[in-house]
DNA sequence: TCACTTTTCGAACCGTCGTTCGAAACGCGC
DNA sequence: GCGCGTTTCGAACGACGGTTCGAAAAGTGA
């Protein structure tokens, strides 16, 4: 399963082959077979765990009784560190497309239910004034997204030790929902028009709404 | 390449098959290989064409007299709708492993090319006092994960518009760079133990520090 | 040593996927 | 209608990936 969660993190689920699998975890590709039922199951037993694990540090910081942005930050810091440090955690649980019929609707599950935890954590913290967010849907999932993408440019051998970033980024996460924002001007007066259609000149255009 | 788009967000480029790029497009298979070489040279102009835009939003956020804050805003928020609502847009970006030996360096460099433009900006609000951030790089990422991560979650069918959620995604992105950390426990009084070796009984210790 | 279970693996099956080929259908100027 | 370039597509090829099979090797207890 390490092997697995290590391969699924550097090549992605779907490029990520059962022979590779197996060679990094010095196993015949059919011998992975003997222990797991297929590419799918070990993909959800990686999600699960993390996810397991990750439900743990938000049952920790719902019982706490620090001031919210310290639970914040180390619910914050220990979900990065699931995903870059700890040897069996696995960024896997950000692909559900995919297949699985009946095991996506429980990863799935766990996961809004770990979301909906988190959500509940910074709507609580908007209604008490310790933090700001002017959507707290919105605002957990930008939260997450900051903290999700490390996985995806974390780098074992770089400068910096995965509890280094883990720390740094979940100090920024957990600034954007902190409230006294520096008076940035709300809207912006920069003019803002998107220089959108871009001038394509395109072979030619062909299936105007066929269909 | 609309179409190519869509298929690629939705499903992820490995998962992503060339029929049902073609199916989407209203194309028979084998007619997608008169208008593009391949499959990776369908990526890459996706991905090119968003670098394209977001470099051209960095542009501006660099000449524009705008307080740092207001300018990183409008970046970043022009970079969600790239990434959401503009029908070519793709985030497909995000993925560069997969195969293209000469396109992918193209793709790399002008991805860093963006993110270090944003990460001098950042650098520069930190040293004028404009913005705060422990480590620039790592700030930076984070700011762009919150941004990119949007592609993930959302829904054009969903309860808020692509501009709504990019407004704030933005909002909440800047903030984590402009909010001094409003005298969070720097290293949080909380217990803090990973519950780490998780006593996995294992079965050899092979390949350490192989290489 | 002997059954019996567990672990391991080489080889092959089968589907899918990216891609190519050859030719039919179309568009258009003459 | 006739040529000619473009567009379209059905069918198939070759490769790769997930998976299965059957049996050999290794472990286990008496």
């Amino acid at each position: 399963m390490r092997a697995a969660a290590q391969v699924f993190r550097a090549r992605g689920f779907a490029a990520a082959g059962m022979r590779e699998i197996a060679s990094a975890a010095d196993l015949s590709p059919a011998n992975l077979y003997h222990y797991f039922r297929g590419k799918d199951e070990l993909r959800f037993f990686c999600q699960d765990q993390s996810l397991e694990r990750m439900l743990n540090a938000l049952a920790r910081a719902r019982r706490e009784r620090a001031p919210l942005p310290a639970r914040l930050r180390d619910l914050a810091a220990t979900h990065v560190l699931c995903l870059l440090d700890e040897v069996e955690g696995s960024a896997a649980h950000l692909e559900v497309y995919g297949l699985p019929p009946r095991l996506r609707a429980r990863i799935v599950a766990k996961r809004d239910r770990y979301e909906r935890g988190i959500r509940a954590l910074v709507a609580d913290g908007v209604r008490r004034r310790q933090l700001h967010a002017a959507d707290a849907t919105i605002a957990t999932r930008a939260f997450l997204g900051a903290l999700n993408w490390t996985a995806h440019w974390f780098r074992p051998d770089g400068a910096q030790s995965a509890q280094q970033v883990a720390d740094a980024v979940a100090d920024y996460a957990v600034a954007g929902l902190s409230n006294r924002q520096s008076t940035i001007s709300q809207r912006s007066a920069i003019s803002h028009q998107p220089s959108h259609d871009h001038h394509r000149p395109d072979r030619q255009r062909r299936n105007n709404r066929g269909r």
